[in-house]
DNA sequence: AGCGTACCTGAACGGCCATTCAATACCGCT
DNA sequence: AGCGGTATTGAATGGCCGTTCAGGTACGCT
C-alpha cells in the first residue's frame, strides 16, 4: 500500500522532472538550440520517454511554458501578499524584475519566450497571458495607492503601460548583460520612475 | 567598356541583393527558421551561390546583421539631421520608433537579435554597437536641449538609459501585436514620459 | 580569338535529429 | 503467482538541410 502510493505517483514524477529539465535546457540554449536529446540527458532519462508524455518536442516545450506560467502566477501574487503597503509593494516589485524573486527575474527565458511568440501560436497567448497578469497586478498596486492617497498619477492607464514597459526595456540590458545596467541599476532606475510616474514623495 | 564596367559590377549587386534576400527572411521567419534555401529562393539564385559567397549559412547571417547595422546608422543620422531644433528632433524619435523610420521600426527583427545575441558573438556585438549608437543620438539630442535651456532633466544619464529602455519595452508589446499597443499609442506614450524626464513645457 | 579567372549552378553527400517501434520492466490487482 | 496495462528504454528509420563538388558560363585581358 504504502509502495502501491509512492510508485503510482512516480511516474507523474518523472513527467514534472522532464517538464522542469526542458525549461532548464531551454533557458541555456534557447527554444532553437533545445533537442529532446538534450532534455532527456537534463532529466536523466531517455528520448523516448520525453516523447512517449509530450507527443513531440513542440509539446513538451510547450507544456514547459504551462508550467511556468502557472509557477510564475502563484510566486507573484504570494510575494506580494507579503508586502504590507502599496508603496512597499511597488517597491519590492523593482526589486522582483532586478531578479530577487523566483520565476520572474528570468529574464533570458522571457526573451526567448517573446521571440518564440513572434512565431508560434501557444508561446504567444502564453507571454500574453503572463503580461496580462504582471500588468494588473502592477495596476492592482497603483491603484490601491491612489485610494489610500500616496500615489497620485495623472493617468493610471498610462502609468501601468510606461511602467510595466519600462521594466521589460530595462530587463533587456540586464539579460544581454549590457555594461550600463546591473539589477541595482535596474532597481534603482524603475523605482525612479515610478516616482516620476505616479508623483511620489521620492 | 561600358558593357565591362556594368558586368563588373553585377556580382557585387547580386551579392548584396542575397543580404537583402537575408534579412527579409529573417525579418519573416527568424533567425532559427531561415535556411540556405530559403535565402536563395528569395534573391532568385541558387543555393550554392549563397555559400560560395558567404561561406556559410552563419556567414550570410552575419554579414546581413553587418549590412544593417551601417544602414541603421546612415538613416538614423540622416533622419535626425533634417529635424530642425531638440524638440523636434526628441519628437521625431518618438515616431522612428513608432515605425514611420526605415531600417529603425523593424522590431521584430530587433527582437530575433537580441535572442540570437544571447548566444552568438556576433549578434552581441552588433546589437551593442546599435545600442550604442541609438543611446547616443538621444543624448545628444537631449545635451542640445539642455543647452539650448528646453530641457531640464535632474540627470541627463538616467534620462538616457530609461527613455532608450522604455522605448524598447514598448516596442516588445507592438512587436508582438499586443492589442494594447499601436504605432500611435507608442510614439504618444512614449513622447509623454520624455515630457516627464525632461520637464518639458507639456 | 583564346585563355584564365571569377561567378554560378544543380545534383549528390553526409550528419544531425525528431519520431517510431519492438521489446522489456514495473506495478496494481485478483 | 500471474495478468493487463502503463511506463521506459535503446535502437532503427527517415527526412531535412548545410555543405561539397564537378562541371558549366561569362567576362576581362592580351
Amino acid at each position: 500500500m504504502v509502495k502501491g502510493t509512492l510508485s503510482a505517483k512516480a511516474p507523474e514524477e518523472r513527467r514534472e522532472r522532464i517538464l522542469r529539465s526542458t525549461v532548464d535546457v531551454v533557458r541555456a540554449r534557447g527554444f532553437a538550440g533545445t533537442r529532446v536529446s538534450d532534455i532527456a540527458e537534463a532529466a536523466g532519462t531517455s528520448q523516448g520517454l520525453v516523447l512517449y508524455h509530450f507527443g513531440s518536442l513542440a509539446g513538451a516545450l510547450s507544456q514547459a511554458l504551462t508550467l511556468l506560467e502557472d509557477e510564475f502566477y502563484l510566486d507573484l501574487e504570494h510575494d506580494l501578499r507579503e508586502q504590507d503597503g502599496p508603496t512597499e509593494r511597488l517597491r519590492h516589485m523593482a526589486d522582483l524584475g532586478a531578479g530577487m524573486g523566483p520565476a520572474v527575474g528570468d529574464w533570458r527565458l522571457w526573451l526567448e519566450i517573446w521571440v518564440r511568440a513572434l512565431h508560434e501560436d501557444d508561446a504567444r497567448a502564453t507571454r500574453e497571458s503572463l503580461d496580462r497578469r504582471w500588468r494588473s497586478a502592477l495596476r492592482e498596486v497603483i491603484s490601491e495607492g491612489v485610494t489610500t492617497g500616496v500615489f497620485d498619477p495623472p493617468d493610471i492607464d498610462r502609468a501601468v503601460l510606461r511602467l510595466a514597459s519600462l521594466m521589460d526595456g530595462l530587463a533587456i540590458q540586464l539579460a544581454l548583460d549590457d555594461p550600463d545596467m546591473t539589477p541595482d541599476r535596474l532597481a534603482e532606475l524603475w523605482w525612479g520612475a515610478a516616482i516620476l510616474e505616479l508623483r511620489l514623495a521620492g
